[in-house]
DNA sequence: CGAATTTGACCCGCGC
DNA sequence: GCGCGGGTCAAATTCG
């Protein structure tokens, strides 16, 4: 399944970004089979035919290779008391600048589309009409509904810990293991009422240092006060719920990050990713304001995606 | 004792 | 129709 989303990405960056420039991101690692579902999913991506190998190779694809000196694990505000065993990379925002980096990281999002609808929300439990023989459960949820796309938005992560601190409450519902990997995947859903967002993560299997935690759904509720500041900072909330009243979320993304003059983040607010959406994009930003430091877009971007691929759109 | 996790059963779409 | 794989439920268990 990660298949699935990988060519999403792949069709996102194909869009953003030259087409051949992206085969040859994407070829970087290429081989390494995977299941695939060739369901539903074709975009452009059929034209990779063949496998990719899972969301590691976007980490090679984009250069990002762990290396160096990277991270950052720490506070940046020195809040963190919670939350400290979580040696994870993620991005170290360098005080002036730049975003250093370096781990490895390597995110995209995923719109869904026509094609997919397939995996919507399946089932839901339901209301009550139906009943079932078995227990009823699940079936839909409520309502109908049927729903609603919701945006996925995936990122791959340096880290030692399988659930990293995002600054909302999760519970989790499931767990299973993954077909071609020795590590499972384990489901959690926000335990804000009413937020119906979840998340899956899951260890890579060809790094096994690295993390792919996918969300999906928004938010619709500001961060629990208790980790205010800490991981939260981080990962803002935007970041991770791509809005649905956001135009096309994906696209701006990455647009954005090519295009840094564009953006508008004087307020310094440490989070790349709150300043990458402007201002309209989330109630929460406020948030994350306090801190420091100052970053660039076009660190971050460099950082992602190697230089020669930030080229604008025409 | 309530909340969170564990975990096997169940559901569902899909390919054969 | 069956089996597979991904995703979810929910009862039992553990945690705080």
């Amino acid at each position: 399944m990660s298949e699935h989303e990988f060519r999403d990405f792949y069709y996102h960056a194909s869009t953003m970004f030259h087409n051949d420039h992206v085969d040859d991101m994407f070829r970087v690692s290429s081989s390494a089979s995977v299941d695939h579902h060739p369901s539903s999913y074709m975009s452009l991506t059929d034209c990779l035919h063949s496998s990719v190998d899972e969301y590691g190779s976007l980490e090679k694809a984009f250069g990002l290779s762990p290396s160096s000196s990277e991270v950052f694990s720490s506070p940046i505000e020195g809040l963190n008391q919670t939350t400290n065993q979580q040696s994870s990379e993620v991005m170290a925002i360098t005080p002036n600048s730049s975003i250093s980096s370096s781990s490895s990281e390597a995110a995209y999002c995923e719109e869904d589309s026509e094609k997919n609808n397939k995996d919507k929300q399946p089932k839901g439990p339901d209301d009550g009409s139906k009943e079932s023989p078995k227990k009823g459960m699940k079936g839909a949820k409520k309502k109908d509904e049927r729903k609603q796309k919701e945006p996925r938005f995936a990122f791959v992560t340096k880290s030692e810990v399988d659930h990293l601190e995002d600054g909302y409450r999760w519970r989790k519902y499931g767990q299973k293991a993954v077909k071609n990997s020795p590590y499972p995947r384990s489901y959690y859903r926000c335990t804000t009422q009413k937020c119906t967002v979840k998340k899956r993560v899951e260890r890579s299997f060809q790094d096994p240092s690295t993390v792919i935690t996918t969300y999906e759904g928004q938010h619709n509720h500001p961060l629990p006060t208790t980790l205010r500041g800490n991981a939260a900072a981080l990962f803002p909330p935007s970041m991770f719920a791509p809005a649905t009243a956001r135009p096309s979320f994906p696209h701006e993304l990455f647009m954005q990050m090519a295009a840094p003059h564009q953006m508008n983040n004087q307020q310094g607010n440490g989070v790349a990713a709150a300043s990458m959406f402007g201002e309209n994009f989330s109630p929460y930003h406020h948030q994350y304001h306090h801190h420091h430091r100052q970053v660039s877009d076009y660190g971050l971007l460099q950082d992602m995606v190697p230089s020669r691929f930030l080229k604008h759109e025409p």
